[in-house]
RNA sequence: GCAGUCGGACGGUUUGUCGCUGGCACACUUUUAUGGGGGUGCGAGAGGAAAGUCCGGGCAGCGCAGGGCAUCCCACUUCCUAAUAUAGAAGGAGUCCGCAAGGGUUGAGUAAUGCAGAAGAAAACAACCGCAUGAAUAAGUUGCAAACCUCGGUUUGCUUCUUUUUGUGUAAGGGUGAGAAGGUGAGGUAAGAGCUCACCAGCGAUGUGGCGACACUAUCGGCUGUGCAUCUUGGGAGCUGCAAGUUCAUGUAAACUACCGCCAUCAGGGUAGCCCGCCCGACAGUUCGGUAGAGGGUAGAACGCUUAAGCCAUGAGGUGACUCAUUGGAUUGGAUAAAUGACAGACCAUUCUUCGGAAUGACAGAACCCGGCUUAUAGUUCGACUGCUUUC
RNA sequence: GGUGCCUUGGAUGAGUGGCUUAGUCACCGGUCUGCAAAACCGCUUACACCCGUUCGAAUCGGGUAGGCACCU
């Protein structure tokens, strides 16, 4: 399985966002991250291929002012995600819906890359047990 | 060598693996078709400030017969740019700071009107103290004369000075203030005063130089307080901003347009603050009911969207900003819940060092596009210049 | 991306060029009380920062920083 991440993987729908964010969905903290999680409809890429989830990576203005440091942690957020994501993939596999997340980093300081990876392989693995 | 001033350039390099965005080529797939989709290969992918939004322009939509007033903005000069006297640059001018190289800053006009806390007699009208002089009467006083007597004084008249009251003259003085009728000296006068004169500072006129701001010296004019506001003069300004706006698919609202009907009321209504003017006029507007039309907003997709008032070189013109060229050359960021990344290694800088190595990499991320300004910025580097010191 | 506005003691908030600033609440200290509450009295370096205009700036002008609202 390649590692890739595509348009149709992130989540750019107002609808969907609201939905996501209007109340009653899961939610839990791995510091530094806060994942709020969906279930929803397997979408289909041009392709052919079924993607069973999209992501969403919000930082606030409030803890980075500068536009460097939300971009610095929307890549490495990505980026773990992207290298990771087998973990969700291979557990949704065989259900009939996908899943949609939204991380919203809780930190005031610039995290590395590292420490961002195994938090996110933990929030993955606790998203596909719970799925 | 030390201290300093001004201006410019760069602002990490590179290899591998895994990704993202868009471009070109190739084949594939889907669709009636334009087209859409992913795949493989090739080469590309943040800045000097991308920032602040302090200015200006392009571009876009809406509005608009015309004129005046009001409102707001601008204000040393010449010149440059798309930017009209506005944003800025260059050459100058005035003024302030610095020994200097240099740096900061800006004066439209003052005829009229108003205001100026505290302090001060007074903030420019006057009044007051003071000075000078006239008068009055009262008191004191100097001198002279006359009369009287106890021979030393008393009384009366004239007179000198002082005090008091009052009229007139008075831009000296009143030492407070940011500012006190231009300053200093002499003459002059009852006392004083540009009242007169000499020198000095400023203003106005004439003259000379300069395109001009302005400068200069000479002559003439006694013309001379500071600040703010009103005012006056000249010039400029329609409003909103790519979340502008255009197109597609979906669909029709209590909003819009046209027509019809009914009821009541006003004489006017529109022209984006007011007036003139212009237009409409028993129409229009308001309330209710009906019919028809056209279609807003939200969410989605596409366009706008990147080759340009652009950049580099050469030549010519100009002190310069800059301009010109039948000149030559290179142009590949275009995202949209928002790409330009992550990891590993090598090198390069800086710091620390037990000399093995270790740590760190300024400010900061395009959002329609340009030009200027302002602010942030580790480190490296180039050029021009100034002052002081030393040596030759 | 664009547009508009705000910043004054610890909190709130008045002050449109003239004595470093009105009031309210809170804190602290004092008076009062056996102790407290209430009441009364007192108290708090720079009006966000820098520069300019002016004789004089919280106020007027320019810049910087921080914050808020709207286009939603």
């Amino acid at each position: 399985m390649r590692n890739t991440f595509c348009k149709s993987e992130r989540l750019n729908s107002k609808l969907i966002i609201d939905k996501l964010f209007a109340g009653g969905n899961s939610s839990f903290t791995v510091f530094p991250l806060r994942v709020v999680y969906m279930k929803t409809e397997k979408t289909v890429s041009g392709n052919g291929q079924t993607i069973p989830a999209s992501i969403l990576i919000s930082v606030p203005k409030k803890r980075f002012h500068h536009a460097v440091d939300r971009n610095r942690v929307k890549r490495l957020v990505r980026e773990s995600y992207r290298l990771n994501k087998s973990i969700l993939w291979e557990a949704l596999e065989d259900k009939d819906y996908g899943v949609t997340l939204a991380f919203v980093c809780m930190t005031d300081t610039l995290p590395d890359f590292k420490h961002l990876e195994k938090c996110v392989v933990k929030i993955l693995r606790r998203v596909a047990e719970k799925c």
